[in-house]
DNA sequence: TAAAATGTTATGGCTAACCTTATTATTCCA
DNA sequence: TGGAATAATAAGGTTAGCCATAACATTTTA
């Protein structure tokens, strides 16, 4: 009574690069770090993945998806963010926790389910998190914007999306006001890779670098 | 990003013992059978349920779940059963495909979701099988009905609910009209185990005594 | 340019849930 | 009561996706 001819992990595999960035060449150990398995492990699947055609390893130097990668990873992120569109309009989840459980369901959703889906909520076009929702066809159109870690000093920004997974990461932003929508100024910036200092809202925060990373703004 | 502390595997093991029969000792041949492993690998599995205290197993006499074995399994069911009534009512998914269809969502489904899920949906009683969906607090009132394979000749019964979960078969009874709510009389029933023949409707019909165990029916 | 960091490959191990084949035990029924 | 049906147990095999450890290759960077 399971559906898989994809199996989880090979979409979460898939769905990993489309979040490190859909055209990008992705490191193995990037990869093996955003899942949570060890660089060899990730390296035995990737193998694995390439075999099934749906990515390309070059060695030393790193991974991206093929065409058809592409469109099942693009599916597969589809399925995603409808239900976090879902369990945040209609079910009024916890934003933080959308990922997480939305994750879980986008595993076990057929392709009638998902479209059935999608029609019910209205093709929406973002998610909660503010990141763009496929469409069936496989079309997607990027964000236009940068993670937050790039910005400088002095500048004022608009958070377009929180690109963050983990219910951990996302309850530590959305903690500090740092939601799709808010804007931000750079106060500060520690050397040595050191946390930015920000104006949120009234609030001054603190937050570190690799974090900021998943903090995609746009000049405001 | 997955959660079972509780296996897709056992889940499905515990619903088979619920939808043969909440309280009744069951085979390991007939859960063998419904859950379409060979009987050896049902009865590994059920040492493992039974190690798990889910279920107690007495030898060549069958199997029947403990009350915590009991309170998961109605949980489960719950799962799958507003699955089943989000996909009919809000997706407008096929009738005979919903417990597939719900079945692999119900897997991924944390408690948060499920109740949110109920609350969303009104708290419904039943699912489109017509089968009662059991409460939050697991408490469970089982239909009052028997299966259709018990009637005899003449007899006219109403469909309370249709068990069965295969696709295939929930489609055969479709296309027959034999659905919940649906008035049908027994006109014969062929000698040694032959099939009934029934008035469904307007229209006469023929079904096999072990498809009729799958409609359950009260008198009417 | 050498050391550090990163990536690759090999080997072996693990787990859950299935499978087959074969043997043995029990229960049911005629 | 004896054979058929059903159930239990044993032994060995498979798969996917992980793990660790270790050796080796390449790339980056100081």
């Amino acid at each position: 009574m399971s559906l898989p001819q994809m199996s989880e992990s090979t979409e979460m595999y898939l769905k990993a690069m489309v979040e490190l960035g859909l055209s990008n060449v992705v490191s193995i150990g990037r990869l093996a770090e955003r899942l949570n398995v060890t660089p060899v492990s990730a390296n035995e699947m990737v193998r694995r993945l390439g075999d099934q055609g749906l990515l390309t390893h070059t060695p030393y130097k790193g991974v991206s998806l093929t065409d058809k990668g592409r469109e099942a990873a693009c599916n597969v992120v589809r399925r995603q963010r409808l239900w976090e569109v879902f369990l945040y309009e209609h079910l009024h989840i916890e934003w933080a926790k959308l990922y997480e459980l939305a994750c879980s369901l986008e595993h076990a959703t057929a392709p009638e389910v998902t479209e059935a889906l999608a029609a019910f909520l209205g093709d929406p076009k973002f998610c909660p998190r503010g990141n763009p929702i496929p469409a069936a066809d496989g079309s997607f159109l990027p964000l236009d914007g940068r993670p937050l870690s790039t910005a400088s000093v002095g500048e004022t920004v608009e958070v377009l999306a929180v690109n963050a997974t983990t219910t951990d990461v996302l309850k530590y932003l959305q903690e500090r006001g740092i939601l799709p929508g808010q804007t931000i100024r750079v106060l500060e910036a520690a050397p040595l890779q050191g946390p930015l200092t920000l104006k949120v809202g009234e609030k001054e925060v603190a937050l570190g670098l690799s974090l900021a990373e998943f903090v995609i703004v746009k000049n405001s």
